[in-house]
Formats: C-alpha cells, sequence, structure tokens
RNA sequence: GCGCCUGUAGCUCAGCCGGAUAGAGCAACGGCCUUCUAAGCCGUAGGCCAAGGGUUCGAAUCCCUUCGGGCGCGCCA
C-alpha cells in the first residue's frame, strides 16, 4: 500500500473517531483525492485540506483541523500540526527512507492485465525521396517514448512506421529519373538527388506542360503493377529507408513494421463496400463523402470525383486492418496538430460505422517546428536535416570532452551518446503541443536543464558507486537513519514518485513528464552530494548513502531509457 | 467568417481535474574546485500569471467576453 493511501487511511480514521456519526464525510478513496504536497516540504510531507469538510460539519476548517490533530495516532507519521485550515503531516523520515529505498524503479510491478493488451503506435511515417530534418524529429521520438513507456508498464507493443509511400508524385519522380536521372547517381546521392530529380521536373513542366501528363502515366504504371515502374518505385523505396535507418540507428529508434499507404491498396474497398452498405456515403460536389454536419464538422471526403481514394480512405482501411490484425486496445497517432480536423472526422466515420473501439483511437498531437521564427522550408532551404544536427550535437560535446575529460576511455561513444542525448532531451522536455522554434545555440546548450546535465548526473552517481566498490562499501539501507536530513529525503521523494509519473505520462501521452520528473531527481541529488560527504569512516551510514546513490542511478537510468536516451557511465 | 490550440520573469518553459508566500533553466551580476566528476553547487536581481467580468470560503487554474499568436476549414498527405 502506498504512504499516500496510508494516510488517507489515517485521516478517515481520524475523521470517524472525532466526527461520529456525521452524514456526508468522504471515504478513504476521496480523501486521498485530497491530499496535498505542501508548498515547503518544512511544513510536511502531506497536508490536507478542511476546507472540503467545513460544509459537512458546519464548521470553520482551523477548528477541524484541530479536532483531527487531537485524533492523529499513528507510528509512521512523526509530526502532524495545523496550519490555518491545513493538517500538515510529516512522515517519520528514517521508515520512509527504508521503505523507499525498497523499490525497484527499474522495473514496473506490471499486471497480467496489461500483458493481455495491445498498443499500436503510429509514429515518424516518413515520406519517400524526402530527407530527414528537424520537422520529423518530435514523431520520432515522442513515438519511440511512448513505445517504451508502455514496454516497461507491460503492455504488448507495436511500432508502426506508416510510410508516406503513395501518390503521383512518385510517377513525376519516375518521369525525371527516366529522362534525367542515372542508376549510379541516386545510388550514391540517395534522398539528395530523388529530391534533385523531384524539383527538375516542375522546372522542366513549368515549360513543357507535357510533362505533367508523363509523371500521371508513370504513377498509373504504379499503380496497375507495370514490373518496369514497381521496380524503379521499390528503389527509390529502399534508398529512402537505407538513408533514414543511418538517423533511427542513431537515434535508437526502431519499429515492427514499415507498412506505408501502398500497403493499404487492396484493403480500400472494404471500407467504401462498408461505408456504401451502411448508407453513409452520400454525393456532393461530384465526390463521395461522409457528411458530418451533426457532429460539427466539415464533411469527410472518402473518394474523390474521379473515383480515387484519399487519405482518410486510407487512415480508415489501416484502422481496420490493425483492428483486425492486433486487436489492439489503444492505437496511438503520433502526428502534428495540423491533423487536428482530420483525425477527428475519420474517428468519427469509424464510431457511424458503429465500431465502438473508435474511442480507442487516439490522436496524439504535438505543435510545430519553425527555425529562427519561420516555418520551415526544404525549398528555400531553409531547413535543419537531422544528420547536421546530430552531427553537430556530437561535435559539440566531443569537444567538451577534450577539454574537460581528455582521459576518457571511450569518447567517440560518448560524445555520441551526449550529443544525442541532448537533441533527445530537448525534444521531450516540454508539453508536446509547444511549438518548437529551433536555434542553434539553445540546441547547443549542454548547461542547466538539458540531457547532458542528467546523464552527468547519472555518470556522477556510477563514479561514486565504483569508488564504493573499491572501498567495499556495499549499498546497504539499514542504517536509514543516516538518510533522515533535508536533502536526501527530497531525494527519496522524487524515487518514492516515480512509478505514478510514470504511471500519468502514459496516461497523457505526455514522456516530458518523466524528462521533468528526473531533471529534478538530479537537481535534487546534485544538491545532497555537494551538502554530504558520501564516502567517509562510518561505514554504516556510508553504506546507506551508496544506496540512495545506487536508487539515483538506477532511477535516472530507467528515466533515460524510456525518453529514448542513453545513461553513459563516465563522462 | 467558423473550428481547434495557445498567451505565466528579458528568453525557453513547469504549475492548469481550484487551495497555503506563482517555480525551474537560459541570459545578467556575485560567490564556491589541496575532499567522492565544476557538463556541478550557492546567492542577487527579475512576474498587475494578456485584459475585463463571473462562479467560489479560496482562481494562473473553472465559465463568459475581448485582444494577441499558431494551425485548420473538399477532391495533397
Amino acid at each position: 500500500m502506498s504512504t499516500k493511501k496510508r494516510i488517507a487511511g489515517l485521516v478517515f480514521d481520524c475523521l470517524q473517531k472525532a466526527f461520529p456519526d456525521t452524514p456526508g464525510l468522504p471515504g478513504p478513496d476521496e480523501i486521498e483525492g485530497f491530499l496535498e504536497l505542501p508548498p515547503d516540504p518544512a511544513m510536511g510531507d502531506y497536508a490536507f485540506p478542511c476546507f472540503r469538510l467545513s460544509k459537512p460539519l458546519r464548521k470553520a476548517p482551523p477548528m477541524i483541523a484541530e479536532a483531527l490533530l487531537a485524533a492523529v495516532d499513528a507510528p509512521e507519521v512523526a509530526t502532524a500540526a495545523v496550519a490555518g485550515g491545513y493538517l500538515n503531516f510529516a512522515l517519520n523520515r528514517e521508515n520512509f527512507a527504508r521503505e523507499t529505498l525498497a523499490l525497484d524503479n527499474t522495473r514496473y510491478a506490471a499486471t497480467a492485465d496489461n500483458a493481455a493488451k495491445t498498443v499500436c503506435i503510429d509514429y515518424s511515417s516518413i515520406n519517400i525521396a524526402k530527407r530527414f530534418h528537424i520537422g520529423h524529429l518530435t514523431t520520432t521520438m515522442l513515438g519511440h517514448s511512448l513505445k517504451r513507456i508502455h514496454d516497461f508498464l507491460g503492455y504488448r507493443t507495436v511500432g508502426i512506421n506508416h510510410l508516406g509511400d503513395w501518390g503521383t508524385q512518385f510517377g513525376k519522380m519516375i518521369c525525371a529519373y527516366k529522362r534525367w536521372g542515372t542508376k549510379a547517381e541516386v545510388e550514391t546521392g540517395g534522398v539528395d538527388e530523388m529530391t534533385r530529380l523531384y524539383v527538375r521536373f516542375h522546372e522542366e513542366a513549368e515549360k513543357a506542360p507535357a510533362l505533367e501528363d508523363e509523371g500521371r502515366a508513370w504513377f498509373k504504371r504504379i499503380e496497375d503493377g507495370d514490373p518496369e515502374a514497381l521496380e524503379i518505385f521499390g528503389w527509390f523505396k529502399d534508398v529512402t529507408l537505407k538513408d533514414a535507418q543511418r538517423v533511427y540507428d542513431k537515434l535508437g529508434v526502431t519499429f515492427d513494421y514499415y507498412t506505408g499507404e501502398s500497403f493499404y491498396n487492396d484493403k480500400m474497398d472494404r471500407v467504401v463496400t462498408e461505408l456504401t452498405e451502411k448508407g453513409l456515403l452520400t454525393e456532393s460536389e461530384g465526390a463521395r463523402v461522409v457528411d458530418l454536419e451533426a457532429e460539427g464538422m466539415p464533411p469527410c471526403l472518402i473518394l474523390k470525383r474521379d473515383g480515387a481514394t484519399l487519405y482518410a480512405t486510407r487512415d480508415i482501411a489501416a484502422a481496420l486492418y490493425r483492428k483486425d490484425t492486433f486487436d489492439f486496445t489503444k492505437a496511438l497517432y503520433v502526428v502534428a496538430y495540423q491533423q487536428d480536423l482530420h483525425f477527428r472526422q475519420w474517428f468519427k466515420v469509424l464510431e457511424k460505422m458503429g465500431y465502438p473501439w473508435a474511442d480507442d483511437l487516439v490522436h496524439v498531437s504535438f505543435g510545430m517546428v519553425s527555425y529562427e521564427g519561420q516555418s520551415l522550408s526544404t525549398r528555400k532551404g531553409h531547413i535543419i536535416y537531422l544528420d547536421e544536427l546530430l552531427d553537430r550535437a556530437v561535435e559539440k560535446a566531443r569537444a567538451i570532452i577534450e577539454e574537460k575529460s581528455p582521459d576518457l576511455a571511450d569518447k567517440e561513444t560518448v560524445a555520441r551518446q551526449v550529443g544525442i542525448g541532448a537533441v533527445v532531451y530537448a525534444d521531450l522536455q516540454n508539453n508536446r503541443i509547444k511549438d518548437i522554434d529551433f536555434w542553434w545555440d539553445r540546441a547547443l546548450n549542454f548547461d542547466g536543464e538539458t540531457g547532458p546535465y542528467v546523464q552527468y548526473t547519472h555518470a556522477r552517481c556510477c563514479s561514486l558507486l565504483r569508488k564504493a566498490e573499491e572501498a567495499d562499501v556495499l549499498p546497504d539501507a539499514a542504517l536509514a537513519s543516516a538518510l533522515t536530513d533535508d536533502e536526501a529525503q527530497e531525494v527519496l521523494r522524487l524515487l518514492s514518485r516515480f512509478d505514478e509519473v510514470i504511471l500519468e505520462a502514459a496516461s497523457r501521452y505526455e514522456p516530458s513528464m518523466i524528462t521533468r520528473h528526473i531533471t529534478r531527481l538530479a537537481q535534487a541529488y546534485n544538491k545532497y552530494y555537494y551538502e554530504h560527504r558520501i564516502l567517509d569512516e562510518d561505514k554504516a551510514a556510508s553504506a546507506a548513502r551508496v544506496k540512495l546513490t545506487e536508487a539515483v542511478r538506477n532511477t535516472m537510468r530507467t528515466g533515460l531509457w524510456l525518453i529514448g536516451m542513453e545513461a553513459p557511465e563516465r563522462m
């Protein structure tokens, strides 16, 4: 039972004792919801606001607090005190230290319940023939982190990279390749060469509009399964994925499936058929749509005037396929908020089709990325490619290592972990809905609340644990009385709340909660580290402080893993 | 025009299912390395929580209005 629950039970008992047979008093669960954290830890560990009870009890809050205080009698509470309308509880510090250090924050006590549930996560979803840039970072890292969080909580997860591999632009690209490209150039130039061909196509098409038809014809050939078209297209895809894989490898991001838009080509008929059978498809301005006027939304376009499908059709087909294949209890779509309306529309269409699981579809939306105050533009060259960003971050880390830790064993590995960690941390630091304006100096800052700061604190813990081992001091919380000072208690409080934070991060689809929590833990530990000597002559006390250090190290390593960062042991 | 999101210190943001003096980091200024990693720690300064109304014992937090910013609103995804 959690400490909070026990305090809630205690308040409940006090209430019964102080005000017997009073109707309208809250139960233990309700009381637990009322419990707060005092603004200053010096006031106590938990606070019960008595304002809540002044109505049923018809008494002033401070009087209620006094009456409750008189009824308090529990060993785990060191002191209880009335402060205004609050009753504050301070826990027995020694006891709290012992219990908290008995927790294992590297594992979640997963219920068998979760293991039977599948969560699909659709993230990254890059386009073929486009280079990976900072606009793709958030969907990639947010999705990756959500996958790890759900893995940690014991769910079965399915990570899907829903590739943008369908559309007339690929016909144009093949057309351009056939006219002006060579195999060797595409092989060596990769995505850049494909982009160059695509740009050239548009330039030439301005002069010779007939090219547009030629491009469309090539796309038709892809659709019709023409071997040559498919071969070139498949090859473009391979080249793009090989390029992207380099970035994914650097970031440590993986997927279970790369089923893109083209995968659903033969699964679209079902959508149209079902919608027709269910009488949901109506004609509007030549197109076939699902009317959503009653829901206060514009209609959802299913078929174009020419009978071709649209992206809503494809998303619905994909959802039906995933439900059949994975039987998910939840499906997350990690896509920028720009597409908010689109998701609301097709989620609603599935609901109207009679699928109750439409409620399990979640659009995990996030903010837009701009660069120095202006929107990203490949065409204008106003863009930061991820390769370049990661390389520069690693380079910066390398320079700092040369300066501060020239004797470090595996400098290159650490530079990579730290540089990339800085980028990942910054991406998952704030609430996902916030827009991000990219500035180089901010991205390459390694001081203060940054990835390197948390990693540094982790490495510092590792270093201490190595020293402790050399001195034959093994982590042991037996002498918990050595951990009753304010600084240690603050560290312990943060350690004890780690699992709640993960659960909340999962329920809100907000990994930043974990990022911030481990940052606070790092701050608290660094403060502790400066105010207290950890290894000294007193072996038993040292062992307790080493145990605390170990718990911080483990929690931080787990937290870093959850947000997709590495945890170097030296730096 | 309509809809969704957003507005907290110079900058970037926490806090937003109501509670006790609104918190961090960056930037600025001033301290701390002969002791366990100074990518660190401590301190100073910096805020009519966009504005106005309302609900409440109590509002940065909930409701309404206004203003500023972002995004979206039919055959692209």
